[in-house]
DNA sequence: CGGCTTTGACCAGCGC
DNA sequence: GCGCTGGTCAAAGCCG
């Protein structure tokens, strides 16, 4: 947990999206590929990841809080660990995985809440904090966006989603974390020369939302901040178990 | 034809 | 109240 660079204590690049950030317990040791560089499932290389937060399909967590490339855990990961396990290691690992949902990160919850009154003031704009504290749900938000009938008359507070940011040197922005994601939007960012791009989950059942972007600084780096947490397995992931499931099953039977 | 991206417009929140 | 900024919508266009 000490390993995880706190990006809003880190940078002070205004361009970058301000919002609470909390700690993520590590998850169970996975094995992974060489940290130079490693080559995601669309044939994309990444190079050496710099990670601030676990994002929420963060399978792929190093024992020493690296990741080695989003995907790692449904194309390299889990193959590696297959010839040592056991169904139950297999079981955890599914649940580590899949995160359908994680309940660790929905703990965390409350301590986001507190973290995001803590960060609120250095929020350009507190325009985050803004939406997760208004009361309304995203179609709520939705309705309020309209400005039409049916905007909420007044302001509650919006229970707090979970956040997580982490940086990747790629050439590509688009990295290929196993979701799949519409884009909804794009905005011109200040102090930024590269816009911010706006993501949502297609899956009709997931509100999962990210944010893409590249550092003011060193554009090389993409900033990739994820808000939400899937309610549906990892699509890719499930492709790449689905077999090894059925031969674990079948040899579970002896 | 369905799914996706692009892009201009709109709205809310904040600071002055 | 006004201007600025970030977040979102939705029409139009593109693509397989």
């Amino acid at each position: 947990m000490e390993n995880l660079q706190l990006q809003g204590d880190d940078h002070d690049d205004e361009a970058l999206p301000h919002f609470p950030y909390f700690a993520v317990p590590s998850p169970p040791p996975l094995a992974v590929a060489p940290a130079a560089s490693a080559t995601t499932s669309d044939g994309h290389q990444h190079g050496p990841l710099e990670v601030l937060e676990q994002p929420p399909c963060s399978n792929n967590l190093h024992p020493d809080g690296l990741v080695d490339g989003p995907q790692l855990a449904a194309t390299t990961a889990v193959p590696m660990m297959l010839p040592a396990m056991t169904s139950l290691d297999w079981q955890s690992l599914l649940q580590t995985c899949l995160q359908v949902p994680p309940p660790v990160l929905e703990q965390q919850q409350p301590a986001a809440a507190a973290q995001a009154d803590q960060y609120s003031g250095e929020n350009d704009h507190g325009d985050l904090q803004a939406a997760e504290s208004s009361g309304a749900g995203n179609k709520e938000k939705q309705v309020m966006a309209k400005g039409g009938a049916g905007r909420p008359s007044g302001t509650k507070k919006k229970a707090s989603r979970p956040r997580f940011a982490f940086q990747t040197r790629s050439d590509n922005d688009i990295l290929d974390d196993g979701y799949r994601w519409r884009k909804y939007g794009q905005k011109a960012v200040k102090n930024s020369k590269h816009p911010r791009s706006y993501y949502r989950c297609t899956h009709h059942t997931c509100n999962v939302k990210k944010q893409v972007q590249r550092l003011a600084k060193d554009t090389s780096i993409v900033v990739t901040t994820y808000e939400g947490v899937h309610n549906h397995p990892c699509e890719k992931l499930m492709e790449a178990l689905t077999p090894i499931l059925k031969q674990l099953q079948f040899l579970s039977q002896f």
